[in-house]
DNA sequence: GTGAAATATGAATCAGTATTCATGTTTTAT
DNA sequence: ATAAAACATGAATACTGATTCATATTTCAC
């Protein structure tokens, strides 16, 4: 499959070094059997970023599902998005490298990534789970700890994710508690 | 100068989009002459990045600097790096992007910068003041609250980075105070 | 079983652009 | 003032790789 193949390669060599030819042999097709699938060779590229998309969201929502408040919430958000990255590594560059390739497909992912995690948070403060503060700039915030950190000690593999979200999560939790 | 217009393009268009042509003509010289002061398309790139590190490494030195405890150090710091990433937009999109076009460059900005921000930290928990806690991790979270406000608040302009900065700084200085 | 539609193929096209280089021009040292 | 060194020029080179397309092959409806 086109989607996958080009998950794999993208992920491995970034965007301007994977050439077409590149997608179909992984693929095990030939190179004008590309273009049935994508109009081009960044169309691909986009459809990665939105799959990217629903599957972070679906993860998140998933591990943050049935946790009993925000602080809750938030430590089980940081394990899930960092056991995810190391999970689908490829995938997450992907996102990264699309601020360059795809800056429309790039914003799109976050803006709507930040509105529902303020509007998160912005329930939790009604219901003083954590202390009153600007529900925008907190989002932003807290999603750099999530990327930084997810790029530093995820993506490479070989860290301790438990201990790295712990020590994540101390400052969060210090952070908003009320 | 080349270097200049070289931050200006590349800045403008990303690196691949820009052409040794539109460098050349942006420093209003010939296109040949990039050759006699670069090695290749990339040379400048990774100059920049260099750049790049040494303004920021002064800036937050010198922002920091006098300050009478590490989390006023933290509201400076922060501040100052908005302030910056609002000044030279360009410069900051450029190391963003040597992530993807010289990945040496960027990893060595990062964890340079992320060493002695740990060993800030290390020096302020043995002085009491900031909580305990593991500083390695603590670094690239700080590092990821002040690249994302950076992306999202001061690289567009129109934001009050002031405002920001405090909002930023209200989990942070609940998140390390003792 | 047959023809039409859908899908696959990869050689050829075609445009773009990094890099080179033969040829000026300017600067510097004496 | 002059020759060597340094610097500048931009047309020509050389190559890469996205996209197209004429030609199979397979699938499907009847």
């Amino acid at each position: 499959m086109i989607l996958r193949a080009a998950e794999k390669v993208f992920g491995e060599r970034g965007f301007a070094a994977s050439t077409i030819a590149d997608l179909a042999r992984e693929a095990n097709t030939a190179l004008g059997t590309y273009y049935i699938y994508f109009e081009s060779k960044n169309a691909v590229f986009r459809e990665l970023v939105l799959e990217m998309g629903t599957l972070t969201r679906r993860v998140m929502s998933d591990a943050v599902d049935g946790a009993p408040n925000r602080l809750e919430a938030e430590r089980l958000g940081l394990r899930a998005f960092l056991g995810f990255v190391a999970e689908r590594p490829a995938l997450y560059r992907i996102v990264e490298e699309a601020r360059f390739v795809d800056p429309d497909a790039y914003r799109d992912y976050f803006t709507q990534f930040a509105a529902a995690y303020q509007d998160q948070l912005e329930r939790a403060e009604a219901a003083g789970e954590i202390r009153p503060g600007n529900a925008e700039v907190r989002a932003w915030a807290l999603m750099g700890i999530a990327k930084n950190l997810g790029d530093q000690f995820a993506l490479n593999g070989g860290a301790d994710l438990d201990k790295i979200a712990d020590e994540g999560f101390d400052l969060i939790r210090n952070g908003l508690a009320p």
